[in-house]
DNA sequence: TTAACTGCAAACCCTTTGCAGGAAC
DNA sequence: GTTCCTGCAAAGGGTTTGCAGTTAA
């Protein structure tokens, strides 16, 4: 992410709008996530942020996420963990998802077929479709040939090795 | 559901394969789960079951689910909620879900357009595919038209009407 | 008779909320 | 100066676990 980010200019345009205040919290942790550009959850973005500015707090990580959800350039999801992750993808942009069951890796494809078929079955069932979700999950490129030279069988499934490291909680010190 | 359901033997074989006991309050729970036909929360199925055997526990539910979901029996689901329903379709046959938003009907469908599509995917991404869940959200045909009739125009989301009622707990009484 | 099961209460995890001090406008 | 924000602590909701008494095998 680079600083002319047009996301950055969005949800600053967003906070004016809806008359809440740009933060030098907010900033930090809006760059951090688009900068990250993957699927984080809350204490996930929270830790990154640590690094940089261990003065920030969960809350307000969590905070800052729903603004970024209520603006449009985040959405909420679940992918079969006990957690929500945050998708930095606009909202308006629909898209779908892999997920590898052994690494966690994530990755995002777009196909025109699935627009037909939501038609149809919409059509078929008298269903009014406004979202979409498919998720594939399975073992990512890399995982899959690993599986194959260990000579594993199940596909990786559910043996989800260590999707999130859970480092202990360090002392909060004050913003810089 | 009939007395003679053959997920009923399939629970009792899975459980005497696994050295585990057939209580009554498990003969209970699985009859009611399979009599609803539904995708049901473990709290939904509790409530369900007080009416007839108030004796049993929410834990006991919760457990009793778990160990249909271990048989093969049930698939734990999240349909954007923050609780898990429980879809009393066997592992081994998969199909989608339409989900409406207004009056949390879940519909299955099933569609051999999606096979294709999910072969496809999974040879350009290098992915081995061992799941794959498609979930459409909107408006079902009844909530459609009622939308039609009184002039909405979001198509009904996210302004979804009261998806569960939440009754006060009763005390629970001893069994029969 | 022994191992597994039940229900309760309490713990657990992730997320949200109440509140008093602090920062943006 | 006012309003919104932050961080902490505490609460919240759904789910799991420890434990002592109970029940299936």
């Amino acid at each position: 992410m680079t600083d002319d980010d047009p996301r950055l200019r969005r949800f600053a345009d967003f906070l004016a709008r809806s008359g809440l205040k740009a933060t030098r919290q907010r900033a930090l942790i809006v760059r951090a996530f688009f900068g990250a550009g993957q699927h984080l959850s809350a204490e996930e973005l929270y830790h990154q942020i640590y690094a940089q500015a261990p003065g920030i707090g969960l809350v307000t990580v969590y905070r800052t996420l729903k603004l970024l959800r209520d603006a449009g350039l985040a959405t909420e999801r679940q992918f079969g963990e006990s957690y929500a992750r945050f998708d930095p993808s606009p909202a308006d942009r629909p898209h779908n998802h892999l997920i590898c069951t052994r690494c966690g890796k994530i990755q995002e494809f777009r196909d025109s077929g699935l627009r037909h078929l939501r038609r149809k079955v919409a059509r078929g069932y008298g269903f009014a479709v406004s979202e979409c979700k498919l998720e594939l999950y399975g073992l990512c490129r890399d995982c899959a040939r690993l599986s194959r030279e260990r000579g594993h069988r199940n596909g990786g499934w559910p043996t989800r090795a260590d999707p999130i490291s859970r480092p202990e909680w360090p002392r909060r010190a004050p913003l810089p």
